[in-house]
DNA sequence: TGTACATCAGTGAACGCGCGTTCACTGATGTAC
DNA sequence: TGTACATCAGTGAACGCGCGTTCACTGATGTAC
């Protein structure tokens, strides 16, 4: 029968799971607190315990996101262990955490809501940044190539996002990441 | 002493320019329509008779962002006849409009709430597409040179205003460039 | 082992606010005759 | 040239709504003794 108890048990995790639900269906335009807690089940003034504000809420689950985003570039570099296939690879996570988790992409990436200048925020964005360079550093490039590589990356995911990209839109994925294999490749550094 | 007449003479494209400041002061997400009326100096209803509710009116700022897009390109373009120079002014011109309307940026290329549906809309945006088209055809690139040249621009751009790249946010203008030209450099087709 | 008490998580009602939209209206303009 | 009338652009009051936040509260848990 399932009588639920007064207290959740793990609320916080609960609420960011709605979160992440509730920006996946909305986005972050149409993105509310109250909207959030009452997936959650609870009432809308429980959100305020675990995250002060709805700025808060935000900022936890950008923080999120961007573990959510490393994971993704991890699980298409695992495969190899080329170096320059890792760089590819990483490209390939970038298009799939956009496909995936667009709203997460966009509240990382093109949202002024999360609190940029949280410490937990910070270094989870630090961690992404650091893990590019490293792949970089593998292929002994140097600051271009990382600039390069992840504004080709980004450019490519957040435009295929908006429907902007005519050459990507129409794509199988086959044909798509045969295209985003073309792109990455010219921007890596020589091979040595 | 100026009396103000009831009828405004031109409400349409002040409620544009309106519309313009208003997004660029408080982003996409603070937008409001009846902020909009207030600082066009008239009734928050009146934007009605234009552009019909808020989505029309956001469908209107897109459209015309897209022309100020062209214009940031053309700007940049202008200054050569080499078709490879062309290409790389179009970057340029492209990391200006970001600059220089990052609201308008967002709203074009980020946004849900213009309706991409819109004729006038598509067609801006098509124009745009065309140009960039025209600019690779003439150095004898296909279409992932197309995907290619966007994507970095539009990654610099974005991952610029997100203030996400490190290696490019502590630049002077001049060494900016020298990224940007850098990283475009490699992506366009060898020269044939 | 039992009891008192502090602490904490969640409730639900209430607040004030700004929003988009609707509507009956009015002032101005232009056109038909 | 003058007048009636249709049309149009803008007004301002009112609507209902969902929002974030506050607050006094209550139920549950854990800890000190």
């Amino acid at each position: 029968m399932e009588e639920k108890p007064y207290h959740h048990g793990d609320l916080r995790a609960a609420l960011l799971a709605a979160g992440e639900a509730e920006l996946a269906e909305r986005g972050v335009e149409g993105f509310s607190l109250r909207a959030v807690a009452k997936r959650a089940g609870v009432s809308h003034a429980a959100p305020a315990h675990h995250f002060g504000d709805v700025g808060g809420l935000l900022t936890a689950l950008a923080t999120e996101g961007f573990v959510r985003f490393q994971a993704k570039l991890d699980a298409r570099e695992a495969g190899t262990d080329d170096p320059r296939e890792k760089a590819v690879g990483a490209a390939f996570g970038y298009q799939d955490f956009a496909r995936d988790r667009p709203a997460l992409f966009r509240l990382i990436f093109s949202s002024a809501k999360p609190d940029a200048s949280n410490p937990e925020l910070h270094a989870a964005a630090e961690h992404a940044y650091r893990h590019l360079v490293g792949l970089i550093a593998a292929l002994g490039g140097d600051e271009s190539d990382v600039v390069a590589l992840w504004a080709a990356s980004h450019g490519m995911a957040d435009l295929a996002l908006g429907g902007r990209l005519r050459g990507m839109s129409g794509l199988s994925m086959a044909e798509r990441e045969a295209m985003v294999r073309s792109v990455i490749s010219r921007i890596l550094p020589p091979v040595s």
